[in-house]
DNA sequence: GGGGACGCTAAGCGCTCGCTCACCTTCGGC
DNA sequence: GCCGAAGGTGAGCGAGCGCTTAGCGTCCCC
């Protein structure tokens, strides 16, 4: 549904949604700047320079720097849903779509992993109000893997003691690689995502 | 070895061997801050406060705010490296030493979550010295529990495609817990621990 | 081709930060 | 009973923070 553009690959053409140009060169700058150094390291007048503009540049377009943060977590937690829930609702088999939907979100993880830090480490620089709207999404991500694993089940794909329990530990899988991944490690995301998705189907009693 | 107090339980009775008595209680009190904001949003003043001092008795104790944040590190990664190695070289099969290891592991990051955010979260916080000597001891704990499963593999108790990826995805499982686990929800440490170490004897295919 | 909306900058405001310094207390040793 | 070390405080420094404001160029529209 939607657009149909890349799922996992680059940084910063997942943000085509974002006008006009100067705010989402914004974005992007502050995207990177988040990633690098967290949202309280991180200065106002870092992210203008980053997108080649004067400190004040950034209050036409924003309100606070906050507000930054806001909407890179809200677009990013977007992406996240989309991802698990075309996994979620394709044709095949419970086993297939857990595989589909963990590699693609680990996918994103590595691939992403400048915006899936901000997305992933980030949420409580937000505030109250903000916090809670990015948690509704967050337990929608949840809720689509619970339903494949509750799927598989209810088929006798899978054989799992505490769906809760597992499910958050397939998140805790997928989300941590934001925290490890390297660029310039030994793996590409692609191999990630197979490795963990192999993984997650043993966790589930799969073969 | 050394002490043989709690394993996985009180937040502050680990921090015995900090003297004198206000510098333990400037620590604990830069633990719990940086936990809850994060170290860059924790004030010195803040910090302070908790420990009911003023601004300046600080620095009686420590050089600068990033020293504090070493010594919790250093501190924090030696006792998760010291329950690893406990586990690793006890007796038994390779299965029961990955389930005891992965179970107290996660134990720590549960009951200690207000440590273990500190000490998995704010590494980049480091200098690059400080972060240097941190991740030394970081590979230390990979090494003991890729100890452990390639122990399995070598018993044939383990079926593993990738000894690398497989190790990491069990740090990823019990690390993560740092991230979303809340005193006040459905599981005790305990609980998690027995779920991860299930999970973890799954993915390297015992049973 | 004049005028207003828009996008942006230079300068700087008020504030809080990490950290320092001059000074004060407490207390064990002789 | 005096003395120096150890541990603490109140006040405040210079710097950098998030954010604001006054004003400048550049378009589009009629």
């Amino acid at each position: 549904m939607s657009t149909a553009k890349e799922t996992a690959g680059g940084e910063t053409s997942a943000w085509g949604e974002v006008t006009p140009d100067a705010a989402r060169r914004l974005l992007i700058a502050a995207v990177e700047a988040f990633a690098e150094r967290g949202y309280h390291a991180t200065t106002t007048r870092d992210i203008a320079g980053r997108a080649g503009m004067s400190p004040a540049a950034l209050y036409i377009h924003y309100k606070t720097k906050e507000e930054l943060l806001h909407r890179i977590s809200r677009i990013g937690h977007e992406k996240a849903l989309e991802i698990l829930q075309t996994a979620a609702r394709r044709e095949g088999t419970a086993a297939e779509r857990l595989a589909d939907a963990v590699s693609s979100f680990v996918r994103w993880h590595a691939g992403g992993r400048t915006t899936a830090r901000v997305v992933q480490y980030e949420l409580d620089s937000l505030g109250p109000d903000a916090r809670e709207e990015i948690l509704a999404l967050r337990r929608q991500c949840d809720a689509e893997v619970r339903g494949i694993i509750e799927d598989g089940i209810a088929s006798g794909e899978f054989d799992v003691l505490d769906v809760k329990g597992t499910t958050l530990a397939v998140m805790s899988l997928c989300i941590d690689v934001a925290r490890w991944f390297n660029v310039d490690g030994p793996w590409t995301p692609d191999e990630v995502g197979a490795l963990d998705a192999d993984l997650v189907l043993r966790m589930v009693g799969v073969k």
